[in-house]
DNA sequence: GCCCAGGTGAAGC
DNA sequence: GCTTCACATGGG
């Protein structure tokens, strides 16, 4: 289940203010994690990625062992990135309980490194609403204008990209849904300024559903006008860490159905039931190297829908 | 112009 | 239950 204490940097490690910090981390792929659309604000500049963290501004490099972080302000505790990151989780032992099958081995083989990271609940249910029908480079531009217009400024280094924070619930509860239509979501403005709106009003706590078995999480976010079981799961996955969220995008889709089910037709619901009976205790991870997998190098054929 | 995109909800069988 | 359609907008 869900942690509800943050990770925490060791004690044994250095103490002390710092922008930067060095994070030993093994089977870490970082352009994949950061570029495989569960976040959408982090851009590569010159050899590394620089995003914004709740209100923090961040940059990260990597190298084969290591994943080093510059922050404009002195940090003196790190766990809100070693969380955000997932640093301490042993990805090789997680990988065991996939299921043994040729899929999923070629998936595991092709992504190696990929990883799940753990977000900001608000921030992972507004981008994902946004993410309806929308390809990945067009979410990350819609989460841009929506920042750029109701973002707080934060601080960062001399002479970088203006980056702003994710705008707060009580900041887009204020918006109209014109302003919002200029951030070029579309028909999705409603369902953000709705969503804005339970929060703020407190009808809709998202940190208690932390604490909720998964069903009952699911079930609350799917009351919101705009979220289905897909962007209810990818919430579920990318903030939570339910580690049982699995989301069935067009993507996943496709690749279940070539993958597992070559030459019948099968039912989205169908899909869903298999998946929660085959990917094991870990299944939102396997998800999400299938739909790293398919998007990157699988060879898609014509296959029976229904 | 046409098709599709990390979908959803309503309407019609 | 399953299929079809509209919903904004932009990329290929």
């Amino acid at each position: 289940m869900n942690r509800s204490v943050p990770a925490l940097v060791s004690e044994k490690e250095p103490v002390g203010l710092a922008t930067t910090r060095i994070f030993a981390v093994e089977h870490y792929d970082l352009t994949a994690t950061l570029s495989s659309g569960q976040a959408f604000r982090w851009r590569a500049v010159a050899g590394g990625w620089v995003g914004v963290i709740g209100s923090r501004w961040v940059r990260l490099e990597a190298d084969h062992c290591s994943i080093r972080a510059q922050t404009a302000e002195p940090v003196l505790s790190w766990g809100w990135l070693t969380d955000y990151l997932q640093c301490e989780l042993d990805l090789g032992r997680l990988i065991k309980t996939f299921p043994e099958d040729e899929p999923m081995r070629n998936a595991v083989a092709a992504c190696h490194g990929l990883r799940l990271l753990r977000q900001d609940p608000w921030e992972c249910l507004i981008s994902f609403i946004l993410s309806s029908t929308k390809q990945i480079v067009q979410i990350r531009q819609i989460v841009e204008h929506l920042c750029a217009a109701f973002g707080e400024p934060i601080v960062q280094p001399p002479g970088e990209l203006p980056f702003r924070a994710f705008p707060s619930p009580a900041r887009l509860a204020q918006a109209t849904e014109a302003e919002l239509r200029s951030c070029k979501m579309g028909f999705r403005a409603p369902y953000v300024l709705a969503a804005a709106r339970a929060v703020t009003s407190g009808d809709l706590d998202l940190e208690r559903l932390r604490h909720l078995p998964v069903e009952a999480a699911r079930e609350r976010l799917m009351l919101l006008t705009g979220v289905g079981r897909k962007i209810a799961d990818c919430t579920l996955l990318f903030a939570y860490g339910f580690p049982s969220a699995f989301p069935v995008d067009v993507w996943v889709m496709k690749a279940l159905r070539q993958l597992y089910f070559p030459r019948r037709a099968v039912s989205l619901r169908r899909l869903h039931q298999f998946s929660a009976e085959h990917f094991g205790p870990h299944a939102g991870y396997a998800q999400q190297y299938l739909f790293h997998y398919v998007r990157t190098k699988m060879v898609l054929h014509p296959t029976p829908k229904k």
